[in-house]
DNA sequence: CAACCATATGAGTGTATGCTCATATTTAGT
DNA sequence: ACTAAATATGAGCATACACTCATATGGTTG
């Protein structure tokens, strides 16, 4: 059992940075759309409406960070959500924007 | 049941945003000091050598994301941590930070 | 090898934000 | 009311990074 003693200095940062590669809509939104399945990066491109540029950057920082694999195939290359966690983390964070969100509903009705 | 259809676009850059409060060191820190209960702000300037005036914002930041609650008691403000999900959040990171370093650990072992 | 795909990357730009200093604000005590 | 303490905030600077354009790299096919 890991109890919560004190995270190092290096530990900290090595969680924010995780944090921050999630931290960006567009890298969501790839993450998003690989959750049923591998899809090489023109797929992804096309799938996000971004430029291949850029996409291809943001598919760097994840593979990066460990959060997607990369096979390559031929031409194309293929990327997946590699790590297992990810999908709870953003569950987590979606819930709790939904309940933040039904909060500032009620605010709005009760407040006109 | 909310089964995962796809995030709009508006409901990503919130994720995004939660995850962007989340990716830096002083304010995990702050968040690690708050764990065994609220503090006010000159107890958590101490506990993270960090100067008033930057703790002070990282507060406001981590309070506007609704993940610190704050209360006013004569001269002093208290923080505590009002987010359930917050050291659920933390725990899946640090988790998986493990996983990441232990398995880099093993290439060190076997690679020398 | 030449031409052509799919993907990656160097360079430059604009924006966001973390940090600090100085000062403002709020509240308590005399 | 005056002073002092605790916290917040305006302004400025430095850095990080997302984005784009152009081009490089790696791999396939004729």
């Amino acid at each position: 059992m890991t109890k919560h003693r004190a995270l190092s200095e290096e530990a900290l940062r090595l969680v924010a940075q995780r944090f921050a590669v999630l931290a960006e809509p567009m890298r969501l939104r790839l993450i998003q759309a690989l959750f049923d399945g591998e899809k090489n990066v023109s797929q992804l491109v096309a799938l996000t409406a971004g430029t291949q540029a850029n996409i291809s950057r943001h598919l760097q920082t994840l593979t990066a960070a460990h959060i997607l694999g990369r096979r390559k195939e031929g031409l194309q290359v293929y990327y997946s959500v590699s790590d297992p966690t990810i999908p709870k983390l953003c569950e987590v964070v979606c819930g709790a924007i939904e309940k933040q969100l039904a909060r500032q509903a009620k605010h709005f009705e009760s407040q006109g």
